[in-house]
DNA sequence: ATTGGGCTTTAATACAAAGTTAATAGGAAA
DNA sequence: TTTCCTATTAACTTTGTATTAAAGCCCAAT
């Protein structure tokens, strides 16, 4: 799950960098206006948090960006004063829930799941694609109806082809949304190589067809 | 255990809380409608207290909006008069008990206690799973038909664990359902290994089964 | 045009190093 | 006595590196 924090207090922005990431979230900042434009033009997100004051401009405008570009993010405000006017505004313009500072960030984690869960799948408790069968609840990946172990990063990278079956990823999509950007551009993505043959692996040797497809050149799809 | 107290009287407020936080329940409050129906929409309760009469609204409302919310969380009505009327509203309109103010803190305790009972396995004495048996009249707990005494912390350890089975819980979910949000973020959650592995022991050591299934990177299952 | 060898690029595999998370023991604090 | 904390050890995951295999490409020979 991918997350922007449009946030220009520095120290509140790590804070909540720190602690979102902890919880598995992989999370992007934009310290200004300008900034958060850059990044919701190039990437979607799955939840969007913004503060409503930024030194150059108003993130009302950052969630007016969302929505021409038909972003399916969450979106959250969070704002210093507890501005009814700000509330209303915001959720009329398309956002979907509203925090004061200061906050608790156990309080902010469960609106962005309350968020991302009614947002993805709406009461779907499972993913499925012929004979794999995904549990999240569960954390259970099920292959001709026997349980597989997948480490994390292996059932995120799952997850990830299978929510974008059939179309191409290419190994810099894939590590941009499992590893956010704290990957430099410079980094070689070789590893995933090493998650993909041991998904492979764990698939096939319970009696799974090999979905994974390569495209040469471009990077896998999940091929139905 | 998790409770939520919707009690405007900051001092009756504050007795309850400290005395059912000593009998080992998680407590959270709110003073008003407002703060209470923010909570409800972010967090499961197994039990929630509401006083009819507050500042800004009506207990009645609040009990609208569990339902609505499909909780399953047991209610409990306070009322500083004896009305019937009250009484009858709220019963119909699903809460499980009524008190009438004052009442001693051991009494609410008991109707607590006594709903979470009829919630959770519903009429149900005892809770199994293969050589597991619950018996939550009694807080016993047995393995093989041996009994085997647990800490309080250990049995509502595997208590959440098995009304969760097969299901996976994060150190953090589970903090947070056995110690409300006295928690800091910023706290670490270690001790949680502690617990657990006190609480395997005790069961195989009786010869049951380790059920307790750690999901590296993710958390715990009572996986049958 | 088509075929096939040599070259280059990309991917697969195996395995080792580094990093992270969990288990355990023992003791301090409540 | 129970709960929580700290330090240590163990287990497992993730990443990196080296090697091998496969695919695509260019170009000459047919």
């Amino acid at each position: 799950m991918k997350l922007l924090i449009v946030e220009d207090e520095k120290a509140l922005s790590d804070a909540i960098v720190e602690y979102l990431t902890s919880e598995g979230y992989g999370c992007e900042t934009a310290l200004n206006f300008w900034a958060a434009d850059e990044k919701v033009a190039l990437y979607d997100y799955d939840c969007v948090l913004v503060d409503i004051s930024l030194p150059d401009g108003s993130g009302f405008e950052v969630i007016k960006e969302l929505k021409k570009r038909k972003s399916e993010a969450g979106i959250i405000i969070i704002s210093a004063k507890n501005s009814l006017d700000d509330k209303i505004t915001g959720l009329e313009i398309g956002a979907d829930d509203y925090m004061t500072k200061p906050f608790h960030l156990s309080e902010l984690n469960a609106r962005i799941k309350s968020i991302i869960r009614r947002r993805n799948f709406n009461g779907q408790t499972t993913i499925t694609a012929n004979e794999i069968v995904i549990i999240p609840d569960e954390a259970l990946v099920k292959v001709n109806n026997y349980p597989i172990e997948l480490t994390k990063k292996e059932y995120d990278l799952l997850l990830f082809l299978l929510s974008n079956k059939n179309r191409v990823l290419t190994k810099e999509s894939i590590a941009e949304h499992l590893w956010g950007d704290d990957m430099d551009t410079a980094d070689s993505f070789d590893f995933i190589y090493t998650h993909i043959k041991n998904l492979r692996r764990k698939i096939t040797e319970k009696g799974g067809k090999d979905y994974l497809k390569t495209i040469y050149g471009m990077g896998y799809k999940f091929q139905i």
